[in-house]
DNA sequence: CTGGTTAATGGTATTGACATCCTAAAACTA
DNA sequence: TAGTTTTAGGATGTCAATACCATTAACCAG
């Protein structure tokens, strides 16, 4: 809705790999297991990031991946556009009637212009680092109502 | 991405009605060819919004369909609701850790509700009235510059 | 009234995009 | 050199978007 699942997997694998002794290396195979998520789509995705240098990957016996920077460093954001592109927002017609600008508004376009920025600015204000402790207290209080999380 | 292919299509078919004279039949086949909405998916659709109450249609020569009401008391909220069913986007959690409540909110869950609130405010603020002149004047405004508006 | 035509209705197939999985290659470690 | 892990691409599955078709209801001509 948001954002694709693919973004949705890859926020997971980071805050995973932002709770993580900084600079050691994590198997994809651990982080798919623990966060439960598809093994071979997570690889594909985190080639992506990989290349944007958000994290840094090592083959081989050992290897893994880990953050390129500190988690506080990183945002939702940072993540999430190279994946869904969602830069080009911006030019999307919410009625399908393009283009759709200031100059040519659909009757809605300043409204969604509002909501997009709003969307914007929450993805860019949030850290690997600010999701991290939250993210765990989510799950151990799930997991004291008998729940799994998934 | 904020609401799905069907909702958009069947916001312009609304519009498209909302512009005719109040209470004249007008035949899918014209509202599709107009707004360029393939024929057989705005049926299925418009189905949904009939059996809502939201749109009479007539079977038989001469037969179409037109708004229930007037154009000043639907709103996109009346129209994208039934066919995405927007209402429970709030358990939603945007990072796929259900549930995600008050209770038990993810890192993002207050930021998302806010967010969620305004397009929801957004889509009950807008009837089809708001939007019928204003989509008029950005396809004139497209057409004098050359440009189709698909 | 009756049969034929028109248009919505509702169920079912096809398509296409995206999510998922698999195979093979490259790189590294020991 | 053997085993492990990322990298890269293609193959498969799944679901929403789209198209099709038989049915039903309304209208019209005779």
């Amino acid at each position: 809705m948001l954002y694709s699942k693919a973004s949705e997997y890859a926020i997971r694998a980071m805050v995973f790999l932002a709770e993580q002794p900084e600079g050691e290396l994590i198997q994809l195979k651990e982080v798919a297991a623990r966060e439960n998520i598809p093994f071979h789509f997570l690889a594909k995705t985190m080639q992506i990031l990989s290349r944007r240098g958000l994290v840094r990957s090592h083959r081989g016996p050992r290897g893994g991946f880990c953050l390129a920077r500190g988690g506080d460093e990183i945002t939702l954001y940072d993540i999430v556009d190279p994946i869904d592109h969602i830069t080009n927002y911006d030019e999307t017609c919410i009625l399908g009637i393009h283009p759709c600008n200031d100059e040519a508004p659909c009757p809605l376009h300043d409204e969604w212009k509002k909501i997009r920025r709003s969307i914007r600015l929450t993805l860019e204000g949030k850290s690997l680092k600010d999701m991290a402790g939250r993210l765990e207290e989510k799950r151990a209080l799930l997991a004291s109502m008998g729940l799994t999380g998934e």
